[in-house]
DNA sequence: GCAAAAGTGTTCGGCGTACACCCATGC
DNA sequence: GCATGGGTGTACGCCGAACACTTTTGC
């Protein structure tokens, strides 16, 4: 950053901190309704046997954005999808004498799109957000904040683009919103606040599924 | 973080960058109907003779938090007022070689309660936001993030309490957000919209200033 | 009494919410 | 024809926005 450093540039830069820069990415999928984060088993010690965010360094070369979106890659294999950067965590360090930043993003991705990476050792998996196993380090207070972000962002955003494959049912829509928020939605209100919110858009198309009548697929606006 | 690396965790951390990591403070302060911001006059290179974002390293057994604090302090003399985490940006750097990481934060002050640092090489300085002299790297754009974040706390939360002294007017209160926010707001609406919020109380106060009818004196609910 | 800022109410449109029935299809 | 999920309309309360006059003081 070669700000200045207050009275003393020079001096203060021998107390400089050369910490380890890492990324987490936090990785949420809607699963039969259910909202879900992708863990990976830790195979070696600090906390060997806990569970944690994917993650790691930043390397040479490479932008924080790359790096999150080479984690997101190696671990799902997808990329295009909804990345943003969440939040910087100091303090998550098992090591403090070392010192290390973990820069937080999330992504979300449609989990039928998804190729998990095939490991024994630190095999990753999904976990029910309100069933997680024992986290390494302080993970439990990153996922926390990535569901209030993703919440929040559900709001006023097309984020959940990135949830459904390209053609999806009102259906499907509303089970992702219900399953990020928690609660319930009226259907006939739901239609019609998507709808005039302009993030999807009517198909011609329609799927039959069943002894009933067919649905009107729908896409969002913004993978015209 | 020590997270694990995909395939070779101990392989990859010889590629691993040990950036510097700063902490810039984007301190903003409304004085006069208009929103300003703190800027230093750089001293040496690299972008000597441009302003930049106070900041600096963080040091040897401090927290990104404490760093934030502490560089708020030295440069305006102020604590305990509004200051959280804005962004992470990896590609501030003016010397790519050896990689730094700049976390962003923002704070709000009240200028009466500004005792600026008196140096002459590194200078701090108010700029008032519509009226920037040419910036180091490229603090523009974090400046830009920082003044969109403050909009939107402001419509949700009290941050302004961090921007007016303990007791203030209406009028006083609506000058804070119409500088921040770049327009007139209708005095009625603003005055019945703060106080169902519950942010401000009114006190037993008034205050005379001038030929005309004293105002009430208001403050911050969360400040008793 | 007049200049100057403080203080006050009502109307309207939009949006979120609650709520119940008919429609199209497969079997 | 009946079971199953798809699809639709209305009424109400809240909130933000627009808008003009009276009150209190100093001089």
């Amino acid at each position: 950053m070669t700000t200045e450093t207050s009275r003393a540039p020079i001096a203060s830069r021998t107390a400089a901190r050369r910490p380890i820069v890492a990324v987490l990415v936090v990785i949420f999928t809607v699963v039969d309704g259910a909202l879900q984060v992708l863990l990976i088993e830790r195979s070696a010690a600090p906390a060997e046997g806990r569970w944690a965010i994917p993650g790691g360094a930043v390397l040479h070369g490479e932008t924080m954005d790359e790096a999150a979106v080479r984690k997101l890659a190696e671990e799902t294999g997808v990329t295009d999808v909804f990345l943003e950067q969440l939040y910087t965590f100091g303090d998550l360090d098992p090591s403090p004498e070392e010192g290390s930043v973990g820069v937080a993003w999330f992504a979300l991705v449609e989990s039928a799109s998804v190729r998990l990476a095939q490991r024994t050792a630190w095999r990753p998996e999904w976990w029910n957000l309100d069933d997680l196993p024992p986290l390494a380090f302080d993970n439990e207070q990153v996922i926390d904040v990535a569901r209030t972000r993703l919440i929040n962002k559900l709001q006023y955003t097309d984020a959940a683009y990135s949830l459904l494959p390209p053609q999806f049912t009102m259906r499907e829509l509303q089970e992702v919103y219900e399953a990020i928020l928690g609660r319930p939605l009226d259907k006939r209100n739901f239609r019609r606040r998507l709808l005039a919110s302009d993030f999807i858009v009517a198909t011609p198309e329609k799927r039959t599924d069943g002894r009933h009548r067919p649905a009107r697929l729908y896409r969002f606006a913004s993978r015209s």
